[in-house]
DNA sequence: GCGCTTGCTGCAATCGCTTGCTGCACCGCT
DNA sequence: AGCGGTGCAGCAAGCGATTGCAGCAAGCGC
């Protein structure tokens, strides 16, 4: 029924093992020889079976994708870079290797489940994007699996995300702390002192270091703290919308609110703006990430660009074993902190 | 050095067929060795080969997810939502499946190569999403591909994509012609006579039908459609800006541009916006998607929603199995005018 | 008590490819 | 002419699962 390599080998009459070898180019075969088990390849439309060839040499060639949300653009740009990096076909690597792009939804068991599955697969390699739940059993559970799959040769990165400790995993992590501060150190500098903050879930460590760096310029600045104007949410427009009001039900005072993402941003805004108040006129508004619809927003986002698509790429490209780790096999990649229409001096 | 079923029939004291037979469940096995069996997996930490598994059971678990481009949400939404319903962890299918999400980038050869890698790994299923280039021989090619995919025993969806002749692919397709149609008879109703239209790239099955749609409003109303007031471009924001300083260097009086998608809505907005006129007192814009950002827009965008949510779920149930195909293989899903306030009355 | 059905379990062949090792020409050197 | 090298090709042993078929024990009817 379908044509397997000893068909090929029949056809252009050699054996087997000089086929598998032609297709593989991992070994010296004449060139008339290779010729013609091309020729027989084509003429019989003969495609390798993958599953056949993993199981031989113990290693296929996929590469998986982990991502908390595929239809949010901060992973859709990540997971593309990595993608064009590994080679799928069109990429500048050789080898066609298929992504395997799973959604885990943020949720610490899909995430678990997938890395089995993706352990399962005997995949090439293992790019995990997104902050990681912190969450003391899961996070050794994570880093267990980790070990794992490094020690059955399946090469690990973590893109955007902290090191994991007692792994060798190589980690590409983004400076939410740093561009946590520059941000609100911008809101600061421009007066203002009443700011209402919208952080992402709790559990999050990128939640946590954009908190922490909002915090430590408040500190720096000697700028009172009030917890009651940070609120915890999803990191989604509505979160942004609902957590706005419930700012400004707590304080209407407020001149600045920073938001954990670009999407919340938009929430924040469109809140504000319903409530009346004019931006950055009354209240100045801030994101982070800096996705590509940022700039379009009414007016244009301050936010914190991240360099997305170049740290994916480069995860790809370490994950390929293309690029040669950092040293330490962690290197902090920093924002840019991206002033534009939505802040301003406060009035008054 | 791994564990392999052996091990586990060993220590469960059984054999591996046995082992096999609780893990694929479908096979009567009496419930103490069943425990037994599960116990030892567990005890060694036990990790299927999923090679080797295809291999001997001649299908695997990978669904393959072609997409033009993984960055965009308008992809990314019906990717994520297709992913759930294939059975991932977390999904409500049974069975667990890795989803192959493949970038191609909008080129037909990637499509292909992506295809044979999709074949080669024995996939169970395969969906493609977005328009389909309109060129003779690159459409034979995929239909041969798509024909041989099936006889191997992959199951073929199109999501958000026409149908592909002369295969057994199910189709579900955006009614694109349809959409167009109503935004441009929506602003022809408002008043609007001087429309500029920016369409996608000339190739695409999914431009030409805007398109259509478009014209056919405008022929249907007695409104002149000068060709001059169309401009190609990519489906992307950059596109929708340039474009539109394009149109209103050639027609400075036009009153509304209708845009290929809302990104390019996006762009063609700043453009106007830059160019000093207001939306929609000046010009009135209007999008295709209804993508989520599209709401926030200043002023929120008169658009068509597509179901791309509910398309790709149903799509991905069909790829598995578990939804009846629409009769004929072929369903035709409507879009729905949202009229915000990018839209109005032209002035004068 | 015998034979037959029913319900599990095991044997062993098979899936299609990779790769270490052996083997065979042929070449160039002494 | 003899000999070591070199360059290709083939043999055959896996890789780790699945599954048709055979086998065996217990249960049941007569």
């Amino acid at each position: 029924m379908t044509v397997t390599l000893a068909d090929v080998a029949a056809r252009a009459q050699v054996s087997p093992a000089t086929v598998s070898r032609v297709l593989n180019g991992n070994y010296p075969v004449a060139a008339s020889t290779r010729e013609r088990v091309l020729r027989a390849v084509d003429e019989l439309d003969y495609v390798l079976n993958g599953p056949a060839s993993a199981l031989a040499a113990a290693t296929s060639d996929l590469v998986g994708i982990l991502v908390n949300d595929i239809a949010d653009p901060f992973f859709g740009i990540m997971a593309g870079a990595i993608q064009s990096e590994i080679g799928g076909p069109g990429g500048r690597a050789g080898g066609e290797r298929l992504a395997v792009v799973c959604n885990t939804g943020g949720s610490p068991e899909r995430e678990l489940t997938y890395l089995t599955l993706l352990q399962r697969q005997r995949a090439a390699a293992v790019v995990l994007t997104g902050g990681a739940v912190e969450n003391e059993p899961h996070a050794a559970a994570v880093a267990a699996k980790l070990r794992k799959l490094t020690a059955a040769g399946t090469r690990i990165v973590l893109c955007g995300r902290p090191p994991a400790p007692d792994t060798d995993a190589v980690a590409l992590t983004f400076d939410n702390r740093g561009g946590g501060r520059e941000l609100t150190e911008h809101l600061i500098r421009l007066g203002h002192r009443r700011l209402g903050y919208i952080a992402g879930p709790e559990e999050r460590t990128t939640t946590r270091h954009r908190l922490e760096g909002h915090r430590a310029a408040l500190a720096a600045a000697g700028v009172e703290d009030d917890p009651r104007r940070t609120v915890h949410g999803p990191y989604d427009r509505r979160a942004g919308y609902e957590a706005t009001l419930e700012l400004l039900r707590r304080d209407p005072t407020l001149t600045a609110v920073v938001a954990a993402n670009d999407s919340v941003a938009l929430g924040a805004c469109a809140a504000l703006r319903e409530s009346g108040r004019r931006i950055p006129e009354d209240v100045s508004v801030a994101g982070f990430d800096d996705l590509p619809f940022s700039i379009d927003a009414v007016p244009s986002l301050t936010t914190v660009r991240l360099p997305l698509a170049e740290a994916g790429a480069r995860a790809g490209r370490i994950a390929m074993g293309r690029e040669e780790p950092p040293p330490g096999g962690i290197a902090m990649i920093r924002g840019e902190l991206m002033v534009r229409g939505s802040s301003g001096v406060p009035r008054g």
